[in-house]
DNA sequence: CTCGTATTTAACGAGTGTGTTATTTAACGA
DNA sequence: TCGTTAAATAACACACTCGTTAAATACGAG
């Protein structure tokens, strides 16, 4: 069991079926069989996917009479959205380039900005 | 292996390790060696690490003699914001909410605003 | 060609993840 | 209480991951 929130994140939505499964719960609460419904695999299967979407703080599960609705916690999103922020400034920099170089060959000077 | 590259990337990040050279390579390329020096394990884990970047896209690495120089790519990192992208009005919709609690507030209505 | 350095591959073991079916627990309702 | 439905757990199989050490490969220098 890792202890890592990040690493129990991204562990987390290594795996399609929990990912469309936050897809749907991003449209509302749901219970296990609902979640369950679109896939092919069976029941406990859902239930175990669930428990690792709770481990890693994704949903939380509230109790309503048999059923367990289901629902999206948005804090660790948040907190891949910070890490990924990190490397914002790659790709913007590149993009940035990118510009430069377009802007460059507009001018009239099909080689691109020397260097 | 798996050939969805969602899956793919978060997998590669679901691991303190590789997330730990991607910093590094974010500050500039580095060969296996250089990447390998703050760890404690083996040259081959960290060859494999390496590899599994690679399949995910998150690095590539060219070739200077006997050296590989390896290199962030972000394309992947775009693809992992744009995917929790799709979730970023969740939590803005939370913190709107949270606002208009706290102003409500604010204006001497302690417990919050009405439903 | 041979040696040294950088890196990868091979082979193996321990641990973990994901699926299954069968069983169990929890709660409602007649 | 009994039967039904919702969900979790148990027990098992299979594959994958991650680490190790030992051997192989790629390249440059002499």
């Amino acid at each position: 069991m890792q202890t890592d929130h990040l690493t129990a994140t991204f562990s987390a939505l290594a795996d399609p079926t929990r990912r469309a499964i936050l897809a749907r719960l991003a449209a509302g609460e749901a219970t296990v069989t609902e979640l369950a419904e679109p896939f092919s695999i069976s029941l406990p299967a859902i239930s175990r996917h669930l428990k690792v979407l709770e481990a890693a703080g994704l949903i939380s599960r509230g109790r309503d009479a048999q059923w367990r609705p289901c629902r999206i916690e948005t804090g660790q999103l948040e907190a891949v959205e910070g890490w990924v922020g990190r490397y914002r400034k790659l790709w913007q920099a590149r993009f940035e380039k990118m510009d430069a170089y377009l802007a460059e060959i507009q001018k009239g000077n099909p080689d691109g900005p020397k260097q």
